[in-house]
DNA sequence: TGTACATCAGTGAACGCGCGTTCACTGATGTAC
DNA sequence: TGTACATCAGTGAACGCGCGTTCACTGATGTAC
């Protein structure tokens, strides 16, 4: 068969789609090759057609990841009219609307703890992605010089991203709603 | 060879202790028993004779890991003199000494998204281990009534946990230090 | 216009490897008589 | 006291399975002449 020139782009593109949701839900190991294929509606031969290994999967899937969840933010951040920047983006951080869309969510509460393991080369690349979504997060941050937003950013991500994974631990709705809210509370009232 | 009858507890207990550290280093699936048992000195084929399945020795090594940081942090709030103790738990919590050694600290900056992955059974019984830990913990922690200080238990630990994670995936001291101190202050100025 | 060949995304069998698990065996020591 | 047998923690080969990766092949379409 041969395909239209865009069609390739495009395929790559929905592997890589269908992997950053995979590994969210599923840890760093859970996009395996066969899986995403399968997701993608191919078979996993094809694979090598579109990655050099399942390595280059693994990071394309994670940047995509951080972009996904550093535009929703932003989007957020900037649709807020009458509050803080900062204010919208917490609250949205710490509904059970995105504790419940891991595969949707900030790759932090779903994989931080993982991806301090990989080997040296991929940690350096999450690093670097790292450093993005935080320089796309500080200009929201409150604070007044850039230093002070920075160590805000740390501070308030640090919380939500522990107070998800908590959420997630927990058996039911209502205590995690808890857990979500008692810290929703707790950053709004300390800025 | 026969042994003292003590003995197979205490390989038992070995074999537990080797694996606590190796899934908090390791992640959940570093555990391997293969790996375990080269680390007690034996070979993997003994192992059936002290455990009837890996996921035994999963959960027997998680509950480890939890009681083993909950002494540890008991005995810090025990031991504060001139401070309240949630204080002194937030100041061990957060230092660079257990930020470094991961194998010897807390299952939840260490495996918590991981956690939450496990087929329900062993979900079940995580979150057992985790009211343990939690429980332990309430009766240090800042606050008037019980309620209170559980609020604060989980709005506390969330951020102390969120921190470790992000101090983890910085690639220097330096990087780390600035995390984690200024969580510190950060809490002990909230409370 | 027709024919032969090139292209290339996708297929599916096969590979080597590490894993959890099983099992026949070992051998030092205890017990029965 | 001596002999035959039982016990049982530990050994190491072997298993089935899933994984990442390779590779000969397919077949629709483009290109050369």
């Amino acid at each position: 068969m041969r395909y239209p020139p865009e069609h390739k782009a495009e395929v790559r593109q929905k592997i890589l789609n269908d992997a950053s949701r995979r590994v969210r839900a599923e840890g760093l190991t859970g996009a395996g090759v066969a899986a995403v294929m399968r997701d993608t509606g191919l078979t996993h031969g094809g694979f090598y057609k579109h990655f050099e290994s399942k390595d280059e999967l693994l990071i394309e899937s994670l940047r995509g990841a951080f972009r996904e969840i550093a535009d929703k933010l932003a989007a957020v951040a900037e649709g807020a009219r009458s509050e803080e920047p900062w204010r919208a983006i917490v609250k949205a951080y710490l509904s059970l609307e995105y504790c419940h869309h891991i595969e949707q969510g900030c790759p932090l509460p779903a994989l931080a703890p993982e991806m301090t393991r990989v080997d040296k080369a991929m940690r350096g690349q999450i690093f670097g992605e790292l450093v993005q979504y935080k320089n796309r997060m500080v200009p929201f941050m409150p604070g007044r010089r850039t230093q002070e937003k920075e160590r805000n950013f740390f501070v308030i991500f640090s919380t939500m991203i522990g107070a998800v994974e908590i959420a997630r631990m927990l058996p039911d709705r209502t205590a995690q709603e808890k857990v979500l809210s008692s810290t929703r509370e707790f950053l709004l009232s300390s800025f």
